[in-house]
Parts: C-alpha cells; sequence; structure tokens
DNA sequence: TTATTTACGTTATTTTCTTACATAATATAA
DNA sequence: TTATATTATGTAAGAAAATAACGTAAATAA
C-alpha cells in the first residue's frame, strides 16, 4: 500500500497537484525511464512548462533537485521491475529461471536484513552465551537448518546437538532444566508436534528461542522469538526462501556469539578448522 | 544473459586500469552510494584526478558521461546488493555485524547468479531427470545441504537419499549402477574420502554429479560439476556462505526439474504439500 | 471589488559537465 | 641507448544544466 516506490507516491499525490505540476507529473508518469535520462530542458518542454517549475516539483517530492529527483526515480524503477519479474512461468528456461531463483532469495535476505530486530538478536545471543547446553530443534526442511546449526555451534565447545525426531524432542523436553536452551526452528510455527514439545520445555523452567514467523503460536509460547516475515510462496514452482533466511540468521548468532567470546576464543576455532586438514587432498599435485 | 552489476565489473576490470583510473574505482568503491550523488568535481577531488579523468573513466565502462554513470551506478545498488566493508570486526556490535553477514551472503548469491553456467544447469537437469534413483552426499556442513537436497527432491517421485557417512557412501557407490545419480556435494572438493568414493561409483557406471569449486579434485572426476566460485573465507568472524549458494543452486535445479516434468505433474506436488496440514494448528484460534 | 496569497515564468547566475588541446609519461623501434 | 610513437593525464575554455532571484499573472479571501 504505501509504498517507498516514488512512481506510486506522485500517483498518490496526482489530485493534490496544481495546473503545471500535474503536467510535469504525466510526462513524467508516462514514461519513467525516459525521465530519469534527460535533462530538465527537455522534460520542461515535453510538458510545456518552464524549467523552474520541474524544479519546484522535484523538491515538493522530497528531493534537493533535478538530479537528485532523477537518481530516486531510477532507483525506483530497478526494484519495481526486479518484483514483478520474479516468478517462475511454466514456459521459463534455464537462463530465465535461474536468475530469477537468485534474485528472490536475495530480496527475501534484503528484506529481513532491513527488519529484523537488533535489540532480539543481542538478547539471543545473550540467552545463547548463558546456556550450559543447547539443542536445536526442527522437522523437515527445518531438520536440516537446525543440522547446521549443530554444525556451526558445537565449536563453541558447548554441549551442543540438533533433533528433527518429534520423539527424541519430547523426551529431551521433558529433562530440560534451567540453564538449558531450546532453540526450535520452524518456518509456520504451527506445528502441533513442536508446540507440545516446547510447552513440556518450558513448564521445566528452560528457555526456548523460536525462529519462526512473528504472530505465530510458536512465537507466542517463546521464551523470545526471532521474527522471520518471509512472504509464503504462493507460486507452485518457487522453492521455500524461508529456511535460507534462517540458515543466515544462524550465521549472525554464531557471529555474535564469537564475538561475544572474545579473541582469545579464536585459536580454539582455529585447531578445530586445522583439525580437517588431513582429510584433504594437497593443493599442489 | 543477466545484465551484470556494475560494482562487480568495476572490480574484475580493477586490474588492467591505468593509474588515474585506478584512484577513481577505488574511491567509487569505497562508497559508491556516495558517488551518485556527488558531482564530477567532488568525485575529482576525492580521488586526487582531473575532472575529465573522472568523465574518461565513465565512458570505459559504457557509459555516455558522468551523469549516465551516476544513473547506471545508482541502479546497480538498489538490487539488495550493498558493498559497505563486509568484514566484520572484533569490536563490531549487532547493528553492524548483522547487515554485513546478510551482505556478504548476498553478494555472493549475487556473483554467482551472474557467474554461474546455464549450459550446466540444463545438463545437470537433464542427468537428474534421466536417473533411476538419487543419491545426495555430503559431509560435515554439506550433509546438511545434502539433507536438505533430499526433503526437495524425494517430492518427484523418485527413490532419493542423502548420506552423510562415508561407510554407508562407500558401499552405495560399489553397488551404483547405470541410471544411479550420485549428487555429491563438497565445498572444497579436496575431501579424500569423498573423492574414494566418487572413484568407485565411477567405475561402476553410475553418474556422478558434483556441487564443488571449481579446479577441484572432486569436480575432475565428475561425470560433470557444477563450479561454485566463493572466495573462501580468511576472515576469523565470517560465516561460510557457500553453503547457502549451494543450498540456492538445489533450488534451481529443482526447479528445472519441475518445469521438465511438465504441468501435470503439479498436482502430486500439491498432494505431498497439503500432506502436512493435519499437523498444523488452525489459524484462526 | 481589492488585498493577499499562491502559481508560474523570465532572466541571470552558478554549478556541472564536456570538448579541445597541450603536456607528461610510457612504450616501442631504431 | 635515443628517437619516435603511443598512451595517459591535466589545463582551460565553453557548453549544458540546474538553480536562484525576481517579477508578473492567476487564484482566493475579505
Amino acid at each position: 500500500m504505501h509504498s517507498q516506490n516514488l512512481i506510486n507516491i506522485i500517483t498518490d499525490a496526482l489530485p493534490g497537484l496544481n495546473k503545471s505540476e500535474t503536467k510535469v507529473a504525466q510526462v513524467i508518469l508516462a514514461d519513467p525511464d525516459a525521465a530519469t535520462s534527460s535533462s530538465i530542458a527537455t522534460l520542461a518542454k515535453k510538458a510545456s512548462v518552464s524549467e523552474p517549475s520541474v524544479n519546484r516539483f522535484c523538491k515538493r517530492f522530497n528531493a534537493t533537485g533535478f538530479p537528485d529527483f532523477k537518481l530516486k526515480l531510477a532507483k525506483s524503477l530497478v526494484s519495481g521491475i526486479r518484483f514483478v519479474n520474479r516468478n517462475v512461468n511454466p514456459d521459463d528456461d534455464v537462463t530465465s529461471y535461474t536468475p530469477k531463483i537468485f534474485d528472490s532469495t536475495i530480496n527475501d535476505l534484503a528484506l529481513v536484513r532491513d527488519k529484523i530486530s537488533h535489540t532480539v538478536v543481542n538478547s539471543v545471543v545473550d540467552k545463547l552465551i548463558q546456556a550450559k547446553r543447547i539443542y536445536f530443534f526442527g522437522l523437515g526442511t527445518s531438520g536440516s537448518v537446525a543440522r547446521d546449526a549443530e554444525n556451526k555451534f558445537f565449536r563453541f565447545n558447548l554441549p551442543v546437538s540438533y533433533h528433527d525426531d518429534v520423539l527424541m524432542m519430547r523426551m529431551l523436553a521433558s529433562t530440560g532444566t534451567t540453564g538449558d536452551v531450546f532453540f526450535v526452528i520452524s518456518h509456520t510455527g504451527r506445528t502441533k508436534e513442536i508446540i507440545d514439545v516446547v510447552q513440556i520445555a518450558r513448564e521445566n523452567g528452560a528457555t526456548i528461542i523460536a525462529l519462526t514467523s512473528p504472530g505465530s503460536p510458536l512465537a507466542a509460547i517463546s521464551s523470545i522469538s526471532l521474527d522471520v516475515d518471509v512472504p509464503e510462496n504462493t507460486d507452485e514452482y518457487m522453492p521455500m526462501t524461508s529456511r535460507i533466511v534462517h540458515l543466515v540468521i544462524l550465521d549472525v548468532l554464531a557471529t555474535g556469539f564469537t564475538l561475544r567470546r572474545g579473541p582469545d576464543f579464536l585459536p580454539h576455532l582455529e585447531k578445530i578448522k586445522n583439525s580437517l586438514l588431513p582429510t584433504r587432498l594437497k593443493k599442489d599435485n
């Protein structure tokens, strides 16, 4: 609705504009792309107004002047075009569906990057630092995310495990106590089994961190929730990108964790890294 | 093809530039956003070169002049990719390391998006379509990727499994035959055990698809290799992004697969999707 | 109506960009 | 090596673009 797209802003403002401003707006809206590369004189002539009128028009829309306006207009056009262009069609071929899938993933990441609450991230890092042990829970696709998380966090010299089996989860939840952190990953946040398990762990005084969608039942009953608001994929052909976002958020948390531990901890990480060297073929042969 | 990002184009061209052009490039790359809104005089001063040098720089990159260059630069910046200093420093806090990690992931995705060979992607989809069964192999972090791949590909009504156990891999490889596809995921492509396993499968006439780095031993001995050239993470604090890229490439392959199967196949996917509904809490309560 | 505000254009000025040309640096051939 | 060609870069002029200052016209309110 209230997108920051300049074209939409102009369209919305159209009824409130005066004569010459309206003329300018019409010319711009008729061919915004041309407007971005034309001079103030050209545009003024096209709209049959004076150059300062065009300039005033620009300032009206929070630009410092005509060049600044063109810049903002150009930016609006790019994001708009990409957005429209992002769905995979049945008749797409490799050259078209490949960049589309990359673009939609990139777009979702950029969205979350700008929306994610740094305060919440910080609190989650706090809780992880305080944890005596961490369990990563996830079912289906989120199971892979949980597995990846284990692979990241075991490096911190801390009892860490991942689980994708509801019975196992249930048992662990029932033995959970203060100091245990259950890190629960779920795209929907509405899986009954998961909710059950979290409830049990909660009752035992464990900390629950949720990585899920905002407003979900899981988010509601967790100690703290990292909200990821990635639109549901309505398109049949389009893969789910939320798990990618989840992985990147876990990267962020792991980084926060490492930083909090301080530089004395780096040699430990280095040791783990080097432990894999003997399993690899040498580069020079 | 996909229009390459101007920033990447400049970065790539950097080694071939002459003195003053290099100066200009460095100033632009240091803060591209500032460059889009500064005058040619300001930029020339910052780079300690003359104004015409800046102008010539712009023309070198297929712009008609400085304003046109700024426009193109601005457009490049919109695509969600930010080019700030992307390294995490020990004294970074949440508000700085969070966007950095997102940005570096986004940047790597954009790079691969523009570099990946559509021909190879297409051939890999061909091979997957022809497969009688698919094994996804991966160790460590790549194990999670393999697990995710299984979760995607089992939907295609095809015997699919993932394995992160070298003994299991070895046994499966030894029984592999024509029609079997071994999809091997490895960031380095130099893990001895994996190379061994692939050799065995190869000798049995199976098809080996590698998702690994170009020029690696694994790429060399595979039937076909999807090259992912993501720079090694030299920074201690920066997480590995290659696995994210791998996941997106698997998304691309799954999409290619779905499209190749045609629209008759969609109801089957829908059925799988709906099978999960009973496990979820209703939205309205 | 007249006073007042607002809208708009003309002209002048400033800023920005580009062209033409000259000089310096570098590479190449003798 | 030196002479010559080539390329790189800067200076200065001028063209183009954008803005500011000002004045007149139109609209509105009293």
